[in-house]
DNA sequence: CATCTTCTATGACGACCGTCATGGGCAACG
DNA sequence: CGTTGCCCATGACGGTCGTCATAGAAGATG
């Protein structure tokens, strides 16, 4: 069972990825945002800092999954939009535009020394793409079309959030949203 | 004038945060990769690392903004996307997924102590949506709709970009555009 | 009580980081 | 010729990085 300790590193880490990205968040980082010990380090994780970063991955991955997955039991295709993007809004807005996506982080420095950190990265964008899907086709959206779409808003979504960490502004995202919006009430429509 | 070493410092620079990312490059590895004398690097950036960032990010920023310019003088609204697109699918599939774009590289890491570098990633951004705009704009696309759409492509491209890095797979990018092409047409259609 | 497992404290390691000071080469120009 | 200014070599600085070894506390189990 993963201590509280453990489990506070795995929630600091994908918190600090999120503004200072991977090679930017050191272990002390960690240790200080946290209050952890610090002798436990390779205790928790013996790969080092690659695994804690695994984990971080999976942590946040799993966290929005769960909040796409109960805002797309509404029914109509633009929640589901909505679902993806509200949290990432507040994330923005909260931060004062320093945090973005901590799977982003991740994935945008190579890591061939790390090949499973890349791996849990692309998995849990994957796992987004099809919660959507899934949510899409609900909403009436023909099953090809969902996938898609969805990888549409996933790419989209991630895009305008770092337009938005630049420009200091939620405006990129807003008006994503709202194309986006109006794209898969077509799609439902069309059927 | 910008002498032989600083511009291919510049260069490296820009290659290397591609893949890196901005704290995962060291300058050691500026100076190895692109050649230059190690002891002049303060004489040609004073300021350090955030200028050869910011200048960096400005080189990649106008390089691909000439692509763009000189695709979009075709003329519809299709090849816009096309200009964009391009390179960053070249780049993708010629490092083997492992590098991206250096300006979201820069961006995703948040810089309250250099805010100039900062300041000029948005400039890019905010390049790039212009120049895409205006091409929409001669490709028939209503000019207020044309800033939108062009916000648009380049949160979806730079979104599609890390969803192939992660995937190590062009599959996102080409169903991303696939559907900015559609939208791009119709909107031309319909001024 | 003793024993065993789980967790933490402390301190250090080699390597690398960005930065800078000093001095030498080297051209251009007077 | 001398001198001025640009460019580079070298070496070091203090600091931080990820990593680990060693030893001790805490708590359960017998």
């Amino acid at each position: 069972m993963g201590t509280d300790s453990r489990e506070r590193m795995v929630r600091s880490a994908a918190y600090l990825f999120r503004e200072r990205g991977y090679s930017g968040t050191g272990f002390r980082d960690v240790i200080a945002h946290s209050g952890a010990p610090r002798g436990s380090i390779y205790h928790h994780f013996p790969d080092g800092k690659a695994q804690l970063a695994e984990e971080a991955v999976r942590y946040a991955g799993d966290f929005l999954n769960a909040g796409i997955l109960a805002a797309t039991e509404g029914g109509d295709a633009a929640s589901a939009v909505d679902a993806f993007v509200g949290w990432w809004r507040q994330v923005l807005i909260r931060s004062e535009f320093r945090a973005g996506c901590p799977v982003v982080a991740v994935t945008v420095e190579s890591h061939d020394d790390a090949p499973q950190l890349a791996k849990a990265a692309a998995a849990v964008f994957g796992l987004w793409q099809d919660t959507l899907a899934t949510g899409l086709g609900n909403a009436g959206v023909p099953d090809h079309r969902a996938a898609r779409l969805a990888r549409l808003i996933v790419a989209a979504v991630e895009g305008a959030t770092i337009l938005c960490r630049a420009h200091r502004d939620v405006a990129p995202l807003d008006d994503v949203v709202a194309e986006l919006k109006d794209m898969a009430r077509r799609a439902a429509e069309e059927e």
